[in-house]
DNA sequence: GACTTATATTAGCATAGTTTAATTTTGTTC
DNA sequence: GAACAAAATTAAACTATGCTAATATAAGTC
């Protein structure tokens, strides 16, 4: 139809678009993103995130809740404590991607 | 020092997180996405992704100054037109991750 | 140098996001 | 069920973003 289609490698289907910008806002804010960080490949209570990020338990619970709104972490209830992981392996493989694209000196 | 160090595969030095943060913060809006996608790994002039994505050119050029700002978005003067492009192959891989872990069904 | 094309800049307004502080809910232990 | 611990919720104040409309700059053409 378009010879322009043809020269995009990269989907830029308006659905697609909307969905993936979502994620990265999601985890592009310094403190949300430090949670990932912290959390890695492992699973922590909420009471562990705010010993590691440096602020309130009310603040940290509401981008918490902000990265589990999006699909960015999951978390279950064990007795008093709400554990909170990464979604899966493979948010966890972007995460490494992304700091090796935007922490090397270039 | 700490016994968490080690669990923790993922640096969480607060100048590399800020510096993601604010790569992915440029990343996570529609319209800044959608010039990413539009510009895959091509060059254009500011124009032609004024007419791909459904602005003004003011506003393009308004998110365009964001990208290129925070290091995402080289662009060079070629006569009477700007012509951009996404910084290097590295951004272009990771975009092509982002889609695959975000755009997916799960 | 007037006209056109391409891009950038500015200011104002509207909306959204962030933090703080206080309160509430949920669950556990005695 | 009182007291405590963990987490969520709410409201208010503050800050940042985004968009529009108008204007400015820069280069190219006649």
């Amino acid at each position: 139809m378009n010879e322009l289609v043809e020269k995009m490698p990269f989907d830029n289907k308006e659905e697609n678009i909307q969905k993936a910008a979502i994620a990265l806002k999601a985890m592009g804010h310094p403190l949300r993103l430090k949670i990932l960080c912290v959390l890695g490949n492992q699973e922590f209570p909420v009471m562990d995130i705010v010993d590691q990020v440096g602020t309130t338990q009310s603040n940290v619970s509401q981008h918490i809740d902000i990265l589990r709104e999006k699909g960015i972490i999951l978390s279950r209830r064990e007795g008093s404590k709400i554990l909170c992981r990464v979604r899966d392996a493979e948010l966890l493989d972007l995460m490494d991607a992304m700091q090796r694209t935007f922490c090397q000196i270039h």
